[in-house]
DNA sequence: GTCGCTAAGATACGGCAAGTATTCAATTGA
DNA sequence: TCAATTGAATACTTGCCGTATCTTAGCGAC
């Protein structure tokens, strides 16, 4: 088990770097990820990292990147709601206890650019859920034919990223009330928008 | 300049301190709110601090829970959407952007059971706009009469604190997105729902 | 008033991780 | 084969954490 003579270089030892990453992340949390502790792991030293890296938020966001670089494709369930719930179930996967926390770490070590990146990686599953699922929703008749403001096709994105930041793991219950109470009311009120109010 | 002679106690030297970290808060932001700073900013030591906050988090919560105390009573500006943009605004103006690096920061370091008391804070206001706001809408006859489920009367709480936490300061044009969009047609729907589906 | 308890305040220390500097060696490609 | 690049090992400074120790001021009981 001693250290291999070869000596890795670019693309390898760099998914070396984060695999090592992703097992500090499981074993000691985003705070416990510590450059010593990942050089040690990956068999590497802490210059090689803090050349690739400039800080925890960078490796680990790269590392959670790397691991949720394929976006599975919408679960076709027969109608919208099932589709939502689906995708929010799906969502919990790849994003587990300790997935939430390494977020809340990025989010809290990062400046204004890297929280951005932080949206753009969850949401993958929001252009997945706009494009997809409810285009579906439309040919099947269950939305009107106007397409959704951006903030509407994200809503069920953003209400679950708030719950994974700041509750714990999101019950299947929680997932459906989010779905029925929130999100589809309002998708299909947003396909006949404006409506007069009840004068 | 030098130390006074006497020596505080209890509540006083309390609020001097939380004073102390909101000082630190402002000049050197969330992680740089250490002990020994603030300690020094508040004119004691360490152990005093130790003996009543058991971690930084714990601190910094404190001092904006102090900070936020009072809850402004909601504004009234005659319809629901005047009435939703003040009180996002408002809350903007709570939590500017040291309050929000702060938030971000106790959520990352706090377990489940601080982070609750996150929300509790922030939920302040959804308190506020549900029970004065939604009354006010319904009493116009805005609203139907049938009482909101406490999802929906978060929601402009929800996508605003997700907007604080994940972006930056939102500005006027987002505040009136999220309610124009999002908020409003909830609301709506929601004292008519269910609604027939565009068949 | 004086006695005694509690808690404030000052200081010191051991430990850990950040971030950088230095040096050596292996891989690569010209 | 040689030179440039970059991985790897190590050492070092600094800053903060968390705790222990000790002194002394404030405050209540008698």
């Amino acid at each position: 088990m001693s250290e291999p003579v070869t000596r890795r270089r670019g693309d390898a030892l760099r998914s070396d770097i984060l695999g090592a990453v992703l097992d500090e992340l499981r074993d000691h949390g985003y705070s416990g990820v510590t450059y010593d502790g990942v050089a040690r792991r990956a068999h590497t030293s802490k210059p090689v990292l803090y050349r690739r890296w400039r800080s925890r938020a960078h490796l680990v966001l790269d590392a959670l990147t790397a691991q949720l670089a394929s976006v599975t494709p919408a679960p076709d369930t027969g109608n919208l709601r099932g589709d939502l719930i689906a995708l929010l179930q799906l969502m919990r996967v790849r994003f587990d206890s300790a997935g939430a926390q390494a977020l809340r770490g990025i989010v809290a070590d990062a400046d204004a650019e890297l929280r951005s990146v932080v949206v753009e990686l969850t949401d993958a599953f929001a252009d997945e859920i706009s494009r997809t699922v409810l285009q579906r929703a439309r040919d099947r008749g269950e939305l009107g034919p106007a397409p959704l403001p951006p903030l509407v096709s994200s809503v069920p994105v953003i209400l679950f990223r708030h719950e994974l930041l700041l509750t714990d793991e999101p019950s299947d219950k929680r997932i459906e009330e989010i779905v029925d109470t929130a999100c589809l009311p309002l998708m299909h009120a947003a396909t006949r928008w404006p409506v007069r109010a009840s004068t």
